[in-house]
DNA sequence: TTATTATATCGTAATATTGCAATATAAAAA
DNA sequence: TTTTTATATTGCAATATTACGATATAATAA
């Protein structure tokens, strides 16, 4: 067979996976650092600082958008991305905890 | 077309987003989480953990090693596995970093 | 109303991932 | 040496991802 037995692990274990195969990708990881990097959260450039077409950017920020990786509001025309920090603070907790957790260990 | 277009992104990214594929998937968060809730690295029972079959495990350890997430070292008939320390603690900063940043915005 | 502009969706080809049976390898035990 | 035990590799089918041209949608401008 093949295809994720996504079904056979814990919900947590599955959420956690989604958030990080939203970042698997250099132009997920582009547009993330991107948005950090814009002043405001006004944003509708995203298009021309990628060598991406259209379409591809579009299905980008809609996986970022479906992991919460960013949030999305409309702004008359545009689409005005930004990124979520609650979920980047709730990773950056993770991994805060695995450190803390390998301290105490020999290796 | 189709296939990712690695190549037109910075080194930088695509080994982040080489890390965060390797933790895409609920069977090697699984095996991360296990690594680490065992005393000490002597491991070898992973395939008893999991509801996968052994070349299954076999090739997700290889995917985690590759990533330089996890290490491992032969030791007799069994493999040692163990999470490697060092990049965990790269990641964390990376998310710190951008917690840090997203508190002086607005959103 | 008719452009124009910004973004989303559809359809599809190229490629990558997932899972496992079968098999290989390699060290320790009998 | 032969068997056992632990892990890796091969080959392949099922499925998922990536990228983009064509097209749709929807708000503003002319």
């Amino acid at each position: 067979m093949g295809a994720s037995k996504s079904a056979s692990f814990s919900e947590k274990h599955n959420e956690l996976a989604n958030q990080f195969k939203a970042l698997s990708h250099p132009a997920r990881i582009a547009i993330v650092e991107y948005l950090l990097s814009v002043d405001s959260c006004i944003c509708g450039d995203i298009v021309n600082e990628l060598p991406l077409a259209q379409p591809t950017i579009s299905q980008h920020l809609k996986e970022l958008k479906n992991a919460n990786i960013i949030k999305g509001s409309i702004e008359g025309t545009a689409i005005c991305y930004c990124i979520n920090s609650e979920t980047m603070v709730k990773i950056e907790s993770y991994f805060s905890l695995i450190s803390k957790a390998l301290k105490s260990k020999c290796c």
